[in-house]
DNA sequence: ACCTGAACACCGTTCAAGT
DNA sequence: ACCTGAACACCGTTCAAGT
């Protein structure tokens, strides 16, 4: 959207000189580079550590310069969010639907879990164009596999619920090993009221992708048209 | 946990006297009154409404007084959120297990429908004495039912990530009807980007009952013991 | 067109003190 | 044992101004 600039370039001088008096002199604020630094951000604090002055730290502006580009710290939000989601396409090797859709719910698992606030961000915001992007292949891809129109909504929601929970509940437990071997030590000592999930240990129990892939066979087992 | 009183009470005189000066004369501070106080706060406005500052104007006391009774916020959070999710156990009649399972899971999906934001903050606390204690039910009636040891722990998490995912999705879609109004606009203004789901209008999809008994049942399908 | 600092109305929590 | 106000180090955002 930029105006169009002259042709005639006099780049040479500037690369000459500017790095040498600030090295690490600054490109232009623009929105691209705020969304950027926003998820290096809350990839290293988390949500709450997503701050509109810690940004423009990080940044090297004034807090103040960040609103030119953005409306507001929930707009830093869903631009983030958005941009973690991008889906780069199914693998070139043909596959069968149901190799289809468990690529693309797994694809967009695995981004997710590559940020982790993401996952718990995503329910809250409104939907971009990139969830909304893999929304519509899903849909596509049931309709093709031969799910009756009237059942297809029926199964996006039940396969997003399965993802989205499945992905928020790894994320929130993976970030805190310490606080689930306390929680499992705080079960064994209080085990004659739940003496079950204690003997089981099912707070440690690890085989998150294997549970994953497990109950989703499950589901698709049942969305299968016959 | 209180010291014992003298047995010959002045009760008389407090109430003749205290309610006339004033008439709203609050009780006395203590844990129990806090946490119902932070409910009715996070049940009007929202997570981002519950604020140390409000909950003690809503107290009638002064903000650091909280302090003696609570750790910090997050205790707040903490025990707010296990206080909504007590269980109150199975309806009488007999049931087969299958029963007894979805009724345990849809009770608790209702409790956390109740408040909604206590599905959105679930995944990220330490789990507290009542989810435990569902999900050691949960676990005593797969038991029972004949699923294999090794298999119980698998089925459980599949079940709380549905379980999850449905109930985190619905709070959050419930809160913003016009948001979601505006969505599904939005999308038809793209429709030559997102055909299939603008067609098949899957962001007004309503039926989130139906569907999450829908899922379920698949589900429950494939845990089933042969 | 793009960036800025001062100011406002908030936060959670520490501390030293009151009864 | 229980409660308090002042103070600190933070927030997001408005506004009026600079270039």
């Amino acid at each position: 959207m930029a105006a169009k600039r002259s042709g005639r370039s006099k780049r040479g001088i500037n690369e000459r000189l500017q790095p040498l008096q600030e090295p690490r002199s600054e490109p232009p604020l623009s929105r691209e580079r705020i969304v950027a630094t926003a998820v290096e951000l809350l990839d290293a604090q988390g949500v709450d550590g997503l701050t509109m002055r810690r940004l423009a730290d990080r940044l090297g502006s004034g807090v103040m310069s960040l609103y030119w580009h953005v409306d507001n710290k929930e707009d830093v939000f869903d631009l983030a969010l958005d941009s973690v989601l991008e889906y780069r396409g199914p693998p070139q090797i043909a596959q069968d639907w149901r190799g289809e859709v468990v690529h693309v719910l797994e694809d967009w698992r695995a981004s997710m879990l590559r940020h982790p606030w993401s996952a718990t961000l995503l329910p809250r915001r409104a939907l971009g164009p990139n969830i909304l992007g893999r929304l519509e292949l899903l849909s596509k891809t049931l309709s093709r596999a031969g799910v009756a129109d009237a059942d297809v909504n029926a199964a996006i929601w039940s396969l997003w619920n399965y993802v989205m929970g499945a992905t928020i509940t790894r994320a929130s437990f993976d970030l805190s090993d310490d606080d689930r071997a306390a929680a499992q030590q705080r079960l064994t000592r209080l085990s004659e009221r739940y003496p079950t999930i204690e003997r089981s240990r099912l707070l440690l129990d690890n085989d998150w992708d294997g549970a994953f892939k497990n109950g989703l066979g499950f589901l698709l087992d049942g969305l299968s048209p016959k």
